[in-house]
DNA sequence: ATATTAAATAAGAATCATTACTATCTTATA
DNA sequence: TATAAGATAGTAATGATTCTTATTTAATAT
């Protein structure tokens, strides 16, 4: 992998910008800094991070990307928006165990709960 | 909303293959019982029934529709694409409760898990 | 049973996200 | 510094989904 701008000033965009962002947030931020920067570009260093493993492309908000991290449990707000991890570690540890004895090998997982936050 | 054939015959699909189907899918199957049918149909149904709680979109498999049942976990084989259902109801149970005690509301949730299934 | 009308449809255009293509440019290395 | 493989810009192409509009049809009133 070559480092070129495009992909340095991509990965700075992850590492300020916390959040989950879709191609198109990433490009017009990029756009900032590297006018001369193609969508194609931003499309293309997003798949190479996601098979990197140093993104993760998000199943539930279609088209939306962020930092891989440690595994994480989501809480989306129906309202405001707002995604939240929350506890609950043990339990999934607990199915994933279950899963391991019937012989199934667990490589990934994504668990949402949808439904109002507290402060909404 | 009107019994139109295309209705009828969209949701007789659904009754007969249980799985989850694309819209393409879909459109193929009432094409064949109703040649003139059109794709732009196939999708307003498929909204209308989803706002009505007859079908669920699924957020993981984009594109995915399928009839709405109760509340399931999946497994979901990287090898032969294969989706079953997972025990593991109550753990989920546990981890809702914890959030209904600091003042969230769950109305839904998806909890997939990713890996290579017994067969594979 | 027939006329009426609001809702649903067919067909294709339009949109949006993503990928493919290709000539040009750039990073890493000799 | 020259070179070559890899990366890029720009745009065309693709695929899924939605929009538009003239036409058709199911439900209802007559």
């Amino acid at each position: 992998m070559r480092q070129t701008n495009q992909l340095i000033i991509i990965k700075e965009i992850f590492q300020k910008y916390e959040g989950h962002q879709t191609a198109n947030e990433i490009y017009k931020k990029a756009h900032r800094r590297l006018p001369a920067i193609s969508l194609a570009t931003v499309y293309r260093i997003l798949n190479t991070l996601v098979t990197e493993n140093y993104l993760e492309r998000l199943n539930i908000e279609e088209g939306r990307y962020e930092l891989k991290k440690e595994k994480h449990i989501h809480f989306i707000c129906n309202k405001c928006g707002k995604i939240q991890n929350i506890p609950g570690e043990e339990q999934i540890k607990s199915i994933e165990e279950n899963l391991k004895k019937k012989g199934m090998k667990v490589s990934k997982r994504e668990i949402i709960f949808y439904g109002i936050c507290k402060e909404c």
